[in-house]
RNA sequence: GCCCUUGUGGCGGAAUUGGUAGACGCGACGGAUUCAAAAUCCGUUUCCUUCACGGGAGUGGCGGUUCGAGUCCGCCCAAGGGCACCA
């Protein structure tokens, strides 16, 4: 053996080398035509070309990639595509910021970022690249979206937005900070404006009942799903007004509680209910309190948890079982006009809500459902959700809660007075964005003929170049000429749809265009009947409702009007946890990592003085907090291969990570430890096959091989990267501990060698393919098959039994793998540990699991 | 407010799903190597008790089921997430 140490393992002298040949070879480049083998399509979120990468997508990244990596090596026909999705607010906000265009802030952007990704040596084929604002992707996002016209899909109504009156802009509800706009200041208004849906509620059950199917999704994520969806069974019926006032002579009210109508106490209705309005216009105290309700916060969140308030309309309702029982009917704003009919019954007792308005305003609160095996039961401060028995109710009394909401359900019904109703909290999907840096809405108004579709020869709608973001408001509706058009129907004047689409529509079909860039049609049929569904999706778990639930109904939507043949787009999913970082705070504000020395005594000052540092919480890396390491310094110091390896290791990937210097440091001492085993050993032949040697080393050697494979293989199979880098470390400390004493045992260490690259290949490439290189593999391990672990080596003639006297292990025996359970008794109950803490005890027990425990109970 | 998730050493976390709690990594401590340092290598490292052998306790808390509970059940506490135009 030559002493022949290498010099430490220097990542800039390899990575670009294997980048380059993994290019030369095509290792990555998917092909739809081989039908040779399984088919595996990987997908990680695309991301959006804020400027650069952050440690986020290096994280999200590598899982993906190691995920494509192993399924090839396992023999599928992987697809493992990258793209960008690249309309959206922040190129418009830049634009405004640092008067850059829009298009030229995020093609820079993608340019940045593919090169940065490109450096984490990840398995893409790039020839599938595209970002959504390529027109060559949103033409095609256009003609579908008339497709989904024709098909019914698509309606076109007034709806309530915030608007922002000096920015001239629509505002997201996280842009509305305390009721004024986050730019402008300005009080937020809700305004009515036209806007395109698309029918997603029409398919709220098929969405709700397939979530069932979708058994490789975090069943968090279907949860999340399910409640939005917010499925309830209920009656719909007629609160008659003692009085009609203008033309309304009834409230139409939508219940989930039928069974607590003999506990009613008042009924409320939305303040933007139509006979809210209409009563308003002649009470200025009630104008009064429905803009007071405006300016509250809209969300659950808010309404749940804020102060139940009313206004007494001084009007009254009919009970609907009783004429004579006279209920008030409030405005209050709790009530959601969007939800129901926006008009409830109130039963204090049994919903809290209703509890605590009553309170406040001294209504009555009558129980009508008392808990099981309790006599007295009234309901006080706290309303009683829970199942019991029903009371003060005639014909209902003693029913349960469901059963007595069938009965009044069917009461309804057959006196024609009401309907059971199924309703969704699902909501159509506002697709409409006043907004440049999108995909043109396909359509042109015109007075005479309406709202046409743009003639698909006429197709791609293009964005117009020449835009100024110096007014407020839609740049597309100031362009001197872009909307002004000719009616396709009827040859008059017309103007364009200025509106662009909703960001989301380009990310519900994104991965139906990977499969294969078709350049006339949105899809190409064969490639996305051959690659979808996506096999593997990943990604974060902000996305778990709306992007996923829109991309699921987007893929019903394509299946209807002919795209593609499925209709779930993504078998598999797993959402992975954040990268964090300390927080560093000292008297200027926040310091970045970079910014900050840790003295030996722990101290943490600011590097350019001595001013103390207050160590904060582990948060999300942000930039607001400056705790962001950025993946660039990273890779220039460590390599690819440590970055990859860190994300990867210690936390479980659903979890947050915490990133830590050491943590960087010690994935960086594993990539040397690795490399120094390639010391001395360059007269060995490549050994990838090996037989169980005889000699005891190398045998170990050979099992803990064995081991790892398979452990690694189940590992990786449940996406448990962290368990797998632990093996990894395992068998690396045995191979570091092993000294060959004989040719067997060096040419076993080879082969643990050629094993052990396999196995890192999917976290660590390039440093895997250094590594096939120096122990003269064929190839690229890229391309090489995953091993097999030959576990028969393993399976020794004794076993070691732990044994337990009452369940606490005292002992360990040594058994014959087929010991009869007579011999494992005897030798239990000899063990020395175990024999002082049954001497002159009755044994009372024995409990004897094969292979694994024994347990001996005496009294 | 409603729904959900998570609580294991100094830290990140393992634990074949009811069978030896703390794998693996980080940190810390001790040693080897070195003129010295870095790097590397070898040990120790849940807590309490004991000179030691050993013993006791222990997976957020309190109960329960079981021969046996980190794992299952009930209640409680704490932290985090979601609850309709950010992507």
């Amino acid at each position: 053996m030559s002493d022949t140490s290498r010099a430490p393992y220097d990542p800039s002298a390899h990575e670009a080398h294997w980048q380059s040949a993994w290019e030369a070879a095509g290792s990555f480049v998917a092909d739809e035509s081989d039908t040779s083998r399984p088919k595996y399509y990987v997908l990680e979120m695309f991301p959006y070309p804020s400027g650069r990468i952050h440690m986020g997508h290096v994280r999200n990244y590598a899982m993906g990639d190691v995920v494509a990596r192993f399924k090839k090596a396992q023999g599928h026909n992987v697809l493992h595509p990258m793209g960008w999705d690249a309309f959206g607010m922040p190129a418009e906000n830049a634009a405004m910021e640092k008067n850059t265009h829009p298009a030229k802030w995020t093609y820079e952007n993608i340019d940045t970022m593919r090169g940065q990704l490109k450096k984490l040596g990840l398995s893409i084929d790039w020839g599938r690249e595209f970002a959504t604002c390529d027109p060559s992707y949103y033409g095609h996002e256009q003609a579908m979206f008339l497709d989904f016209v024709e098909a019914g899909l698509v309606d076109r109504r007034e709806s309530i937005v915030n608007w922002d009156p000096v920015d001239q802009t629509v505002l997201a509800n996280e842009q509305v900070i305390d009721g004024k706009g986050w730019r402008s200041g300005a009080p937020v208004e809700q305004k009515n404006l036209t806007q395109w849906f698309l029918r997603i509620s029409d398919y709220a059950e098929e969405l709700l009942g397939a979530l069932d199917g979708l058994d490789r999704w975090p069943e968090k994520v279907r949860l999340m799903q399910a409640n939005w969806i917010g499925r309830s069974e209920g009656l719909a019926c007629r609160f008659d007004l003692t009085r009609p006032v203008y033309d309304f002579d009834a409230l139409e009210v939508y219940t989930t509680r039928p069974d607590t109508l003999y506990g009613a106490s008042f009924c409320a209705i939305s303040p933007d209910h139509p006979l809210a309005i209409r009563l308003a216009e002649d009470h200025p105290a009630l104008a009064a309190f429905r803009a007071d309700c405006a300016k509250r916060g809209t969300s659950e969140a808010d309404i749940e948890a804020g102060e139940k308030l009313g206004f007494d309309t001084g009007l009254s309702v009919h009970h609907p079982l009783d004429k004579d029982w006279h209920l008030p009917v409030y405005v209050a704003n709790f009530v959601l006009m969007g939800y129901g009919t926006g008009a409830i019954f109130a039963c204090p007792a049994h919903d809290q809500r209703d509890l605590d308005f009553a309170l406040k305003y001294a209504l009555p609160v009558k129980t009508v459902v008392r808990p099981k095996d309790t006599a007295d039961f009234n309901v006080t401060d706290t309303a009683y959700t829970g199942d019991g028995v029903m009371v003060n109710s005639p014909t209902l009394d003693g029913l349960t809660p469901k059963a007595a909401r069938a009965k009044m359900i069917d009461r309804f019904e057959a006196e024609g007075r009401g309907q059971k109703r199924v309703n969704f909290r699902l909501r159509d999907w506002g697709i409409s964005r006043q907004r440049y840096w999108g995909c043109p809405i396909p359509i042109i108004l015109c007075d005479a003929c309406g709202a046409v579709p743009v003639p698909r020869d006429q197709l791609p709608v293009m964005l117009p170049d020449d835009v100024s973001f110096e007014r407020p408001g839609n740049p597309l509706a100031h362009h001197p000429t872009w909307k002004h058009t000719k009616c396709p129907t009827c040859g008059g004047d017309a103007t364009r749809e200025t509106d662009t689409f909703d960001t989301f529509i380009d990310s519900s079909w994104y991965f139906a265009r990977f499969a294969g860039l078709n350049e006339s049609a949105p899809t190409d049929r064969a490639a996305v009947d051959y690659w979808l569904p996506v096999d593997q999706y990943i990604g974060g778990i902000e996305h778990a409702i709306l992007h996923l639930l829109y991309a699921r109904f987007y893929t019903r939507a394509m299946h209807k009007t002919d795209h593609l043949s499925v209709e779930e787009p993504f078998a598999g999913l797993f959402t992975q946890g954040m990268v964090c970082h300390e927080t560093y705070r000292h008297a200027g504000g926040w310091l970045s990592p970079d910014e900050i020395i840790r003295n030996t005594d722990g101290a943490v000052l600011a590097a350019n003085g001595t001013s103390p540092v207050e160590v904060g919480a582990v948060e999300k890396m942000s930039k607001s907090k400056k705790n962001i390491v950025d993946p660039d310094d990273i890779i220039a110091r460590y390599g690819a291969d440590t970055a990859r390896w860190f994300m990867l290791s210690d936390s479980p990937p659903e979890r947050d990570v915490q990133w830590t210097q050491d943590g960087i440091e010690g994935a960086w001492r594993f990539v040397q430890k690795v490399w120094r085993l390639f010391d001395g050993r360059d007269d060995e032949a490549f050994v990838d096959r090996l037989d169980a040697p005889d000699d005891d080393g190398a045998r170990a050697l050979y099992g803990q091989v064995q081991t790892a494979i398979d452990a690694v293989t189940r590992d990786l199979e449940a996406l448990g990267f962290n368990r797998a880098v632990a093996r990894l470390y395992e068998l690396v400390n045995a191979l570091g501990a092993f000294k060959p004493v004989d040719r067997a045992g060096a040419q076993c260490r080879a082969y643990a060698l050629a094993q052990l690259m396999k196995l890192l290949s999917p976290m660590m490439p390039h440093l895997a393919e250094a590594g096939w290189r120096a122990l003269g593999g064929d190839g690229l391990v890229a391309d090489a098959a995953w091993p097999q672990a030959d576990l028969s080596i393993l399976s020794s003639d004794e076993v070691i039994l732990p044994v337990q006297v009452n369940g606490k292990k005292r002992g360990e025996i040594s058994v014959p793998k087929d010991a009869d359970e007579a011999i494992i008794k005897e030798l239990a109950l000899n063990e020395a540990g175990v024999k002082k803490f049954i001497d002159g005890q009755e044994l009372k027990k024995t409990i004897i699991v094969p292979g694994r425990i024994v347990n001996l109970v005496v009294k």
